[in-house]
DNA sequence: CTGAAAGCGCTTACAG
DNA sequence: CTGAAAGCGCTTACAG
């Protein structure tokens, strides 16, 4: 797509400019530019004339236009933020928490949505791989969920500075992610404390290696307390069909299959005698508090539940949710340390690539 | 705050330029900048020429740079997005949609988070304004709510392309806006439908001018229904103190002040004797109808409930939530709208500065 | 149809 | 301590 050349009526026209200020100063333009974006190390300006420039500047409102300060090879101090999501408030934290951090450090970021338009083309990673290019950003967040398309290797060889938010898959690459052993132990012990004794656990797919983080955080868990996790109590939604929330853009409404939930009722409550469940996350918890209420189950009298995300609905289930917060503010902070790093210094040692952050219990009326 | 230089190890180094194409197709620059970038009218180029450019750009994987191309009076194809959102979802998905409705134009979207950050100092607002003057955005999205501070009228001064969600109070402001009338006469008129006949309104601060729209409409509602509302069915939150959710960073928690509620469903439900009651926003809903159910008062059967927002909550409270969406998704289309033609042919005329947007009712079970 | 050249607004060695 | 000048990678009249 050609880019176009600016209306006339654009204010670009009108910006004072370094040249302005110097001639007003009656100095040449270097010394206005030591002055007022003073970078390189021979900066030695007269005092009187730094405080005169300085002056003058705030006074014609300069602001330095950096397309020209990038021409000059300085950085953009701008970061791209890929995401997919669809309307995810989770990743919208995210991508705001990024945003925030990289302003803390003088950044920006501009966001890449990978999913929702059909102007770009089938494959708006791509896109976004080259337009990143173009623009020169300093580095890149790629928190695009696992599950959608793109190439993560080609990302990282055009844009070393990648950091990536939760796991690509791909070798040597900087990832922050959320550590689900923790969020499973936390949850588990959680609810052997309040007494629970036949505790079970929802995972979507036991294949995925999340999943088998949760259960060893399980298991672990119990032990730990002196007990032993059961298997008849592990419930693995792959093996029942599909199980995750999905938005109906018609309706404007979010739905979950009940029908793999209510499965879920059955082989753990009514078969198995749970007294707590441990779900997959809070679409999962919420449709079975709704499901339990609707069979005349109460909790947390008889089930207790709990989550994992700690999204918006959790305060406003009947009963809130206790569930476990993934920390997403702590994710972008790390993220933007590990991108500081890998902008300042470059990649880090294999060894430190992976940053685990640890989840946080939020206890609820569910428990 | 001065610009670094960029690390050895950046590859922009080894960007492929113009001239590198140039030499390898054997003609000058202009004729490869005017077939791969090619702007202005008397682009004729050799088609055979043409043809050999372009692959081998393409081969060569070229990208062009667009702070040069800036630097020559080409627009930066990039907008600024304002918030202020602290983690509210509403503003996350117009924040989205707007960048997927901006890149389906050719453009990008840079986030400008209004709050968040102690380190630019306490008028984040102001740093923006500056901040998009020096990267030369085309135009400017501001989605901040009307309470937080920040001068308005600077910000269209500075940047004459800025299109506004929800009323700013700057006369001749570009705005898009949900017409919080029709809102209410689609809540009225469903209840009406559903025969409900003591239909009660719940309002945030009647002084505000968007909540005279909601009254207008209740009451217009209902007299084409040939009915006429009532007074002591309207609820004027402000008058019994702050009413509105809030999230709890410590807690991780959203809050809301039950004490209003509770009031609110005594002076309406129990002494007034309504069977419907249409609420100022979902987080009023969802808190309305956890506490009637603690005073077990059923809904919809006693008393039917409806939001306003389409918030992520209203699928996921019991039961859950009909509601007005406000129709984010509409809204950033029509913004971009606006946008394009404030940056193609200026400023629209007085009359179609402001854009109304019609919400959507949404059924689900509390009605 | 194509090339040579000016210039966008900066930064930064290099002289003075 | 300050100035004159080169040059970043493009676009685009202007000649040929």
């Amino acid at each position: 797509m050609p880019r176009k050349k600016a209306q006339s009526t654009d204010k670009a026209d009108s910006r004072i400019r370094l040249a302005d200020i110097a001639k007003a100063a009656g100095v040449s333009r270097g010394v206005v530019g030591r002055v007022l974006n003073g970078g390189k190390g021979n900066s030695r300006v007269a005092e009187a004339t730094a405080k005169r420039i300085l002056e003058i500047a705030r006074h014609m409102k300069y602001q330095p236009n950096v397309a020209a300060q990038q021409l000059k090879g300085m950085r953009t101090h701008m970061f791209g933020t890929l995401v997919a999501s669809a309307g995810d408030p989770l990743r919208s934290f995210l991508v705001q928490h990024l945003d925030t951090e990289a302003v803390k450090s003088g950044y920006h970021t501009m966001i890449g949505n990978t999913i929702g338009s059909d102007t770009v083309g089938p494959n708006q990673f791509d896109y976004y791989v080259d337009e990143l290019s173009r623009r020169a950003v300093d580095g890149v967040f790629c928190a695009i969920h696992n599950w959608f398309e793109g190439d993560r290797k080609a990302l990282t060889e055009r844009h070393p500075n990648t950091v990536f938010f939760e796991d690509p898959g791909v070798r040597g690459a900087h990832v922050v992610k959320a550590n689900r052993y923790i969020a499973a132990r936390l949850a588990t012990r959680h609810l052997l404390e309040r007494g629970r004794r036949r505790i079970a656990l929802i995972v979507s797919d036991l294949k995925k290696p999340t999943c088998q983080d949760r259960l060893r955080g399980f298991r672990d868990e119990h032990e730990a307390y002196g007990k032993q996790a059961q298997d008849d109590l592990v419930f693995n939604a792959a093996e029942h069909g599909k199980a995750f929330a999905w938005h109906n853009p018609e309706l404007l409404t979010w739905q979950f299959p009940e029908e793999v939930v209510d499965l879920a009722i059955d082989e753990l409550v009514r078969d198995a005698g749970a007294d707590a469940l441990v779900c997959n996350d809070d679409f999962w918890a919420a449709t079975v508090l709704r499901r339990l209420h609707a069979r005349g189950v109460s909790v947390p009298a008889h089930v207790a539940v709990v989550g994992y995300l700690n999204h918006y609905l959790a305060d406003w289930t009947d009963p809130p949710l206790t569930t476990i917060d993934t920390r997403q503010d702590l994710a972008a902070e790390r993220m933007l340390k590990m991108m500081e790093h890998l902008v300042m210094q470059g990649p880090l040692p294999e060894e430190d690539r992976v940053v685990e952050i640890t989840p946080r219990l939020v206890v609820r009326g569910s428990s």
